[in-house]
DNA sequence: CGTGCGGTTGATGATCATCAATTTTGGTGG
DNA sequence: CCACCAAAATTGATGATCATCAACCGCACG
């Protein structure tokens, strides 16, 4: 949709659909470092460049406004700029929880980790909880999950066989995974929130 | 100074000195997050606890308000809100540059990325720009640069040799690092803003 | 029926982590 | 001022993890 120094004279808001934020170096390796979920803003007041490549992954329908009335706009409402500075503020937490996740977790870990946030965010939504049991698809091809977690798609294959074969998880097709123990999924994340027994 | 999840009902402005932000795992992995430097800020409005641990690594220096007072101010002021969005912005957009660096860049990569942007950060300072030279020191242990660049301490410490005996940089003491021709540094950073003849 | 894309799996190797030993440095007290 | 100590840093040997190269499968689609 959009490449690195584009020019961009407008902000927007996603509707439906999914696309990626992705970053590269000139030899190709790359890395994404934002997801675009329904109702994720995109763009930046005060600035006219797009500082990423934003790529659709699903059909997408975004809610454009241009820039300079939306920035004129936000001077007159200051409520605008307090939300989207908690939009923003949500975002850097989640940017920097990634960063543990690309500078410590081993392969095993991102996967799991990977698949318990996307597992979450659909949880929220279609609440399967008969048991512990969870259902859901993967929005993402394996090569744009590597992108995602810092790994190749050949390791991504197969740490995702892995925790299959090790029945993390099972998978009915390529893409649509159910997770029978979501404890057993959240302790190969790594990040246990829950060994604290006493919060 | 403060652990993760420690209540705090202040916000803060580094006035001088330096500390660190970091995320670790429950069995002691450490990611450094963000880097604290005079002028920029700390802590969230509209949230009482920490998420972070921060670590004062020189001595420090900062100016507080109590979070409550300070959110009030902000509801009265709109620039505030707006300047503290340009401010968070610009942190995402940091963070998600440390994204790409963490996720696919090699570990001499990494270090170069690093010596650019403290000396970048200093050139601003104390620009002793004779021919191509650069001169600063570094803030940092080698554990600390370990935990930012998602490496081990003799990694670093390997790749710093590295680099000196290929004679990319040079040094005096373990902390004070010159940099003959920063063009080259940039170079092995890989970022290479500069392959791009032009621009 | 071929073709391209997404995915899986295997063999091999490079990079970086780990474990361990030493050296250097900066600070403190005798 | 020097000796000594702890922390920081360097260096080496070895091994685990993940990347790379390559072959192959299944499926959708023209």
């Amino acid at each position: 949709m959009i490449w690195s120094g584009d020019k961009m004279d407008f902000v927007a808001s996603v509707v439906s659909g999914i696309a990626t934020l992705t970053q590269t170096l000139e030899d190709g390796r790359t890395q994404m470092v934002g997801l675009l979920l329904p109702s994720d803003f995109v763009g930046r007041p005060g600035r006219d460049r797009a500082a990423y490549n934003i790529t659709a992954t699903t059909d997408i329908l975004m809610c454009c406004f241009r820039r300079k009335p939306f920035e004129e706009l936000m001077d007159r409402t200051p409520h605008i700029a307090q939300r989207l500075l908690q939009m923003t503020l949500d975002e850097l937490d989640a940017a920097r929880e990634w960063m543990l996740l690309l500078g410590r977790k081993t392969a095993r870990e991102k996967i799991a980790s990977l698949l318990s946030i996307v597992a979450r965010r659909d949880a929220s939504i279609r609440h399967r909880g008969n048991g512990n049991s969870l259902t859901f698809d993967l929005p993402l091809t394996r090569e744009a999950m590597a992108d995602y977690l810092g790994l190749t798609l050949e390791t991504v294959s197969r740490q995702i066989s892995a925790l299959k074969r090790d029945g993390v998880i099972e998978l009915t097709g390529k893409r649509h995974v159910i997770v029978p123990d979501m404890e057993r999924l959240l302790m190969e994340a790594g990040d246990d929130s829950d060994g604290g027994l006493l919060t």
